[in-house]
DNA sequence: GACTGATTGTTGGTATTCAAACTATCCTAG
DNA sequence: CTAGGATAGTTTGAATACCAACAATCAGTC
């Protein structure tokens, strides 16, 4: 069924023989954005397998170790998550010993947040993934683009 | 707490004080990905409130309107979601009356997803909605940068 | 025509997400 | 110093996602 393309069969898609109508939706620049990230967290997340660390740990992991004594909302609003949702993924970084919360003596109500030298350890190592997986990004995008590219991608994500 | 921030001052961000360290991440094109796909999806989402139809599922309304007779599989890669995501999205649609499953004679494993009337004009007013959304979007984008960047996403979306 | 392997869609399990409601704590007015 | 509203974090509930395992069906091969 894949060989009498006839249509696009110069295109070369990920699995040969997507040549499908997108209609209106090959304009948004919302649904490509969409299919963009869920490719660049699958590769991620195949990279690090075994780490059981999914893209969203790992900038939450980063962040901490770039930040330490950040409280969770802070964290939140930097990862792009919401608070209740950093409650079980920190639990879990906590329970690993990667983590670790400290309670704040001038506002009780919030945590200061670190990395312990076993957190640090793994995000050096997760790191050295990440900017191997970026690296493949960085290809498909071109260096000369990047900034200029990353630059857009943060005016989006401040709508 | 906000007055004395001494650092990044002049740097006007969305809630005027994140003024925080991304170390590596800055550089890391699939972060700012995740942050700008989230915002825009919110930004839909905020949209089109009360036509219980979030993204995705316009995603799926439009790719079957666009590719009438499409099987869940190829509607799952069209739409970059696994074929086990479909199934109760394709329920609830069906449900909803905007979506028909008819058996093919030819292979009676697979459906041929079309839309309803109802389906059809739903999609269309949901579609002025995503063109007003993504008119926004373009305006951050620059339209001389659009079909460029748009690419870029595809190419992302390879990986 | 029966066997083997691939494919379609469903189910079950787990993870992640947001939003809203809640508790505890803080801060400011008076 | 007390009352009010704001803020930090947690809990709960509904949605959405993947993956792995499965039944039904198809498509070759012999």
């Amino acid at each position: 069924m894949a060989k009498s393309l006839g249509k696009a069969g110069r295109r070369r898609e990920k699995n040969a023989e997507e040549a499908l109508r997108l209609g209106p939706l090959a304009d948004f620049i919302g649904f490509h954005l969409r299919l963009a990230q869920e490719a660049s967290f699958q590769a991620f997340a195949r990279r690090v397998r075994g780490y059981q660390m999914r893209p969203g740990r790992f900038a939450v992991l980063a962040l901490i170790g770039e930040n330490p004594g950040i409280s969770q909302t802070a964290l939140g609003r930097a990862a792009g998550r919401d608070k209740s949702t950093l409650t079980p993924a920190l639990n879990d970084l906590v329970r690993r010993a990667l983590v670790k919360r400290r309670r704040v003596a001038s506002d009780r109500r919030s945590y200061a947040l670190s990395l312990t030298v076993k957190g640090k350890r793994l995000l050096d190592e997760l790191t050295l993934h990440a900017r191997a997986h970026d690296r493949v990004l960085d290809e498909i995008v071109g260096l000369r683009h990047k900034a200029g590219f990353i630059r857009t991608l943060r005016r989006l994500a401040m709508v």
